[in-house]
DNA sequence: AGACTGACTTAGAAGCGTCTCG
DNA sequence: CGAGACGCTTCTAAGTCAGTCT
């Protein structure tokens, strides 16, 4: 590309930055100076009234542009216009190649796509392949366990399924079971246990889906039938003796007032309700609930006093862990119920477990970090509201009586049975399946099957990399910095956000001036590089790290002539590293790197830890220890839960204890000593001995105290679920296992091996990630 | 090309039930 | 045998990323 510019890319680069440095600081004033509509206040108005104040997004876009424009026409007048043509060019060029690249495939994921198959001229919908024709190359070797399957009785299962449509799903398990002769000694006990009613109990849970084909044509499935999602109980009003008091006086609110005011009371103790934005959001949000009596009223949120509602509910809850064991036993009752009515879908032949069966209950936004919208009242959500989404011929859902969908649509192109959109940022929620179900394990092995990709071609991918931190062009060397950084560093991403929507927080590409410091040298290590920034969920990444010596000059020259608020990779986005990514390895994303480092990680760490003598604790601590190593390295932390200062607290009473007894020890010895030094007798020289003793073992209990404590401390801000849940191939665990002859239920919990129950079936000691 | 949006994964906190220890 | 610790489940916010629209 522009090959002898190297330089000249560099100084219009600086101009660059000031620009960007400048649409940052209007931004801010713009935030302050005009009030913004959000987006869901666009939806909901769009329809009803126009609002005066509300800024069609294109006119918004426009307004920056021109901003922009003028800003630039203001400080280098001379070469903005040529930068953008060369830039556009660039990405012209860069765009061009990509596309001829064509579509990735993704259905040859896991290796063992079939060709496009044309089949189904027998299959009603035409769309999807019916289990049993082909088995791919890679499920070979689990055929020998499966070859029994009469392919043939699958295909009438389907068939039969289709005729009979919904019909009756418990057939079909006993269609299932009958197909798997094997496991004669569960299905017997599940006929005997469950031959009618109880049939619903685990029944799916021998389905290996892992063993049948996938749909190759981007269809998530064939039939879908649901109950639809479970909403929030009404509001019941408050009982009258607990009041609502404003300036002192009981007040008396409307029912709609109240229950806003419950959410608030219900929060009450929580620290989200002393801080200013929270308060102001929360107040301007229950305002609109109010009638106009309370507007007028109700109208310094300081005078209000929420005490009595509070404490009636903690008394509703202290009642509730009061009640007798038969009354929670028909509470509980009462939920399996539900969740055998409403959780649970038949997709494709199986009954499977919906995730989130339940539409979020209305209440106050908790936002995470600063959030700017915390506070804000979630509105209750009703089945007009609600898209639903299931097969044409399924029986469908039916809305509560008096009410309606807001739409029913057949797509089976999503997995998803509901959604309906959220009122705080206008996004969409949706009601899908369990981690255990087949749609979403056939996506996680998927997603592991990448990350294995990415390890046979990762040395190809860092050679580039390290080469493009020499080129002559800026965005190539931002690029190829930004993702060292998530390669080594295992960054996310890091997506531009909307600023004033969300907490400021920033991934790789988002990174700010403000958030690297450059050390040449620090601690005895050349060029040190400390980032301290915001992540997901506001949790703080922070660490130091020795670069190499070219990235740490790249920084510097990317530093250069910003302000602290400007973008570090100012000529970077994450769509453009993620089509780079594409062009090095057919399905690669930021997203990849994460996971395959983190399984590495795992499985080297395991490799190092464990010995084979150790006893089953020791191996086990050793598993943990490779899975905190992948934890630090993703960051994955957690706030110190509310116990932890209480459990701190005790160790630090018992420190202390120790440490009094210690000087007081201390003391003792001191005496003897004086003692043996004036009495001169066999008997206070053995004082002071056994005393030197007592010294030397009360030091020592401490210390393992003082251990104990720090090793606590560490523990408890980290938090290995996450990983263990998203980035650790599970047959790598699954192998080591069964390398070492450790039950699985050791490290993986009812519900984990659920999730991973194609890992644990399919994965040898020998797995290698 | 860039904004917008939908769909889906990843994330920590809260809630809840059970186990343990005094 | 009750309180607190702890592990599991539920909840839903907050990311990623690709496709569509303008």
């Amino acid at each position: 590309m522009s090959g002898d510019h190297g330089y000249k890319d560099y100084q219009m680069d600086s101009g660059a930055r000031i620009s960007d440095s400048q649409r940052h600081k209007d931004k801010h004033r713009d935030k302050e100076h005009k009030h913004k509509d959000h987006k869901k206040d666009k939806e909901r108005e769009k329809s009803k009234h126009s609002n005066s104040d509300h800024r069609e997004p294109s006119e918004k876009k426009h307004k920056d542009r021109e901003r922009e424009k003028e800003k630039e026409r203001v400080k280098h007048k001379d070469d903005s216009l040529e930068r953008h043509k060369d830039k556009e060019k660039r990405r012209e060029e860069k765009m061009k190649s990509h596309s001829a690249d064509g579509k990735h495939k993704r259905e040859k994921e896991n290796g063992f796509a079939s060709p496009p198959r044309i089949k189904s001229e027998n299959d009603d919908n035409g769309y999807y392949h019916s289990p049993k024709h082909e088995k791919s190359v890679k499920r070979q070797f689990e055929e020998d366990e499966v070859e029994y399957k009469p392919k043939k009785v699958k295909v009438e299962n389907e068939k039969k399924a289709k005729k009979r449509k919904h019909e009756d799903y418990y057939e079909d398990e006993e269609e299932e079971e009958d197909v798997k002769p094997k496991k004669k000694t569960k299905d017997k006990k599940q006929e005997t246990a469950g031959g009618k009613k109880k049939v619903k109990k685990e029944p799916e849970q021998k389905w290996k889906w892992w063993e049948e084909e996938r749909a190759t044509d981007g269809s998530k499935w064939r039939f879908l039938e649901h109950k639809g999602p479970v909403f929030a109980p009404p509001y019941e009003p408050l009982p009258g003796h607990v009041r609502f008091y404003y300036d002192g006086k009981p007040f008396k609110l409307s029912t709609s007032a109240e229950e806003v005011a419950t959410f608030f009371a219900k929060m009450l103790d929580h620290e989200y309700t002393t801080k200013d934005a929270f308060r102001k959001n929360f107040f301007k949000d229950w305002r609109k609930e109010m009638i106009s009596e309370e507007k007028g009223k109700l109208t310094d949120l300081n005078k209000c006093d929420f005490s009595e509602l509070s404490e009636y509910f903690k008394a509703q809850s202290e009642a509730r862990k009061q009640m007798t064991k038969e009354e929670k036993l028909k509470i509980k009752e009462e939920n399996e119920r539900i969740l055998e009515e409403y959780g649970f879908c038949v997709m494709d032949n199986h009954r499977e477990r919906i995730g989130n069966f339940r539409i979020e209950p209305p209440g106050l936004f908790r936002g995470r970090g600063n959030h700017p919208k915390m506070g804000m009242l979630k509105r209750r959500i009703r089945p007009q509201d609600v898209i639903i989404n299931c097969s044409k011929d399924s029986k469908h859902p039916k809305p509560p009586s008096g009410t309606k969908w807001k739409e029913v649509r057949h797509d089976n192109k999503v997995t998803w049975l509901a959604s309906w959109t959220e009122n705080i940022q206008g996004s969409i929620k949706y009601i899908m399946l369990n981690p255990s179900s087949r749609i979403k394990g056939e996506k996680d092995w998927q997603k592991y099957e990448t990350a294995r990709r990415l390890k046979s071609c990762v040395d190809r991918i860092r050679n580039q990399y390290r080469e493009d931190w020499k080129s002559k062009e800026m965005r190539i060397r931002q690029r190829a910095v930004a993702l060292y950084f998530i390669d080594k560093l295992a960054l996310r991403a890091g997506n531009e956000k909307e600023e004033g929507e969300t907490a400021d927080t920033v991934g790789c590409c988002s990174l700010r001036v403000e958030h690297i410091k450059l050390y040449p040298e620090m601690d005895g290590q050349e060029y040190v590089v400390e980032f301290d920034f915001l992540g997901k969920d506001s949790i703080r990444y922070y660490n130091k790290m020795p670069v190499e010596k070219r990235v740490f000059k790249n920084l510097q020259l990317f530093l250069e002539n910003k302000q602290p608020e400007d973008d570090l990779f100012d000529r970077l986005n994450t769509s453009i590293l993620n089509k780079h990514l594409q062009e090095l390895m057919e399905g690669l994303t930021a997203k990849v790197f994460r996971t395959y480092n983190a399984s590495i990680t795992l499985q080297q760490q395991l490799k190092e830890l464990t010995c084979s003598d150790d006893n089953l604790p020791a191996k086990i601590l050793s598993y943990n220890r490779a899975n905190r190593a992948v934890a630090i390295l993703c960051n994955h932390q957690r706030a110190p839960p509310k116990t932890f200062e209480k459990t701190m607290q005790n160790l630090q009473t018992k420190i202390d204890e120790k440490k009094k007894q210690l000087s007081s020890a201390k003391k003792e010895l001191k005496s003897a000593k004086a003692d043996a030094k004036t009495l001169h007798d066999d008997k206070s020289r053995k004082a002071v001995e056994t005393k030197k003793k007592a010294v030397q073992r009360i030091e020592e209990q401490l210390m393992k105290l003082e251990v104990q404590a720090t090793d606590r401390e560490e523990n408890k801000q980290i938090a290995l679920g996450t990983s263990k849940l998203n980035y650790l191939d599970p047959r790598i665990s699954i192998a080591w296992c069964k390398k070492y002859e450790i039950p699985v239920e050791k490290i993986y919990n009812k519900t984990q091996r659920e999730k991973f129950a194609w890992a644990i079936d399919m994965a040898d000691e020998d797995f290698e990630f």
